[in-house]
RNA sequence: GGAGGAUUGCCCGAGUGGCCAAAGGGAGCAGACUGUAAAUCUGCCGGCGUAGCCUUCGGUGGUUCGAAUCCACCAUCCUCCA
């Protein structure tokens, strides 16, 4: 269940019971889409007080393959991470594989990235390997709504993924298990409202806003996630799909969301960008070639605690597999100490005074 | 002593009369990345604020309307024969 503790504004302070414990929210998920969150071992996670981590229907589906993961008595035996995990659905592999996939009204057909072998996914088939992976939650399948569409293209893929939602809720066999609906309707507000009035009357243990950070201008990511929120149900959780940077994370906390996931820190950490009680850093700028300070004087991690930024630009100019790791290290310390610190922002009624620090800080 | 071959921008390397400030790669510099086809991708990379101009392809001199490209000599390196 999802209780629901706090409020300052429209900020959210809560708890989620899953099925493999309880999460605190407003929670950042780390991204783990093939069954690793990219250069971290559970150790590493558990360090950074990872609390959810995310897996990938899609990718998990064509490698590994259920057999193994069945055999291995589900995801969290297989991986090893025994705190709650999150699936998406492969919704988001319709939007990000658009040139070879096909999509009708039965689900989504793929050509395979990694042998070129065809799978089709349907809601019920999502369902199904969700449920088998043994996610505390899952997610319906659903078309993102590519950027820009027109309002009778986003009512289509709308209505389309509003369909799929039913058929997905209907699939489910195993109720311990969570499952949420995902809001569509691209940028217009009159599809965002009859998606949620849609989503609500079949009913989900929580709802995520989906669509968004596709390429939109940031004025309709905050107007869409304020107007979704408003119009969501009040007790259950709120999930902005693969948002987003440190700002977005505040700000869409600011207008009343829960929950969040994405491969900033991780794919920004193995490509030399880091986020710092600073600022955003590229470690490949000559400028810290001789600097013998630690990346992030504020930061607890062991690689500010440790190395020194002469020593981390070398790492990763020398394409070591180490400066990867440590640096993912960095930025997902960072990313969980933000959500820590606006948990406590909140509690202490003092969120406004934070959300102004990391406007003036990363609004640049 | 003789016979061949080589010398190109920070490095490697293509280029054998004009389309060459000179392919390509590396290094370097800067940037991007938002439910992960990503240890990926983009831009810059002789000088001058651009159009354009200026100085470059071991050195010097020459041939030519025009030379990194042809000729002569010099320098350095490599291979083979004595």
């Amino acid at each position: 269940m999802f209780e629901l503790h706090q409020q300052d504004g429209k900020a959210r302070l809560g708890t989620l019971q899953l099925a493999h414990g309880v999460v605190q929210t407003p929670i950042f998920m780390p991204v783990g889409t093939v069954g690793s969150v990219k250069t971290m071992v559970p150790e590493d996670l558990h360090t950074i007080k990872a609390e959810i981590i995310l897996g990938n229907t899609y990718h998990l589906y064509l490698r590994p393959g259920m057999e193994v993961i069945r055999e291995a008595g589900g995801l969290h035996r297989f991986i090893r991470w025994d705190k709650p995990i999150l699936t998406d659905s492969g919704g988001f592999q319709i939007f990000s594989l658009n040139n070879q996939r096909r999509i009708d009204e039965t689900g989504a057909h793929f050509q395979s990235h990694i042998d070129g072998r065809k799978i089709s996914l349907t809601p019920e088939l999502a369902v199904e390997i969700q449920e088998t992976l043994g996610a505390d939650i899952h997610m319906v399948l659903d078309e993102c709504t590519p950027y820009p569409a027109t309002h009778e293209q986003a009512r289509e893929s709308m209505e389309r993924s509003m369909r799929w939602a039913r058929r997905s809720r209907d699939a489910r066999v195993r109720p311990e298990l969570w499952q949420f609906g995902i809001v569509q309707g691209s940028m217009y507000e009159d599809l965002r409202r009859e998606s949620i009035e849609k989503l609500t009357d079949i009913g989900f243990e929580g709802y995520s806003i989906g669509g968004l950070s596709v390429g939109e201008p940031k004025p309709d990511m905050r107007r869409i996630a304020e107007f979704c929120c408003e119009h969501l149900p009040e007790k259950k959780p709120r999930y902005m799909m693969g948002v987003g940077t440190p700002l977005d994370i505040i700000e869409s906390i600011a207008v009343g969301v829960d929950m969040f996931d994405c491969v900033m820190p991780t794919r920004n950490g193995r490509n030399g960008t880091l986020f710092t009680s600073y600022g955003r850093v590229n470690i490949k700028n000559s400028k810290f070639r001789l600097s013998q300070d630690p990346l992030d004087p504020n930061c607890s991690c062991y690689t500010c605690q440790t190395f020194s930024l002469s020593y981390l630009r070398h790492l990763f100019m020398a394409q070591e597999y180490t400066a990867m790791r440590l640096l993912s290290l960095h930025n997902l310390t960072y990313y969980l100490k933000l959500i820590h610190d606006i948990r406590g922002a909140i509690r202490e009624g003092r969120f406004q005074e934070l959300l102004a620090h990391h406007r003036g800080l990363w609004e640049t």
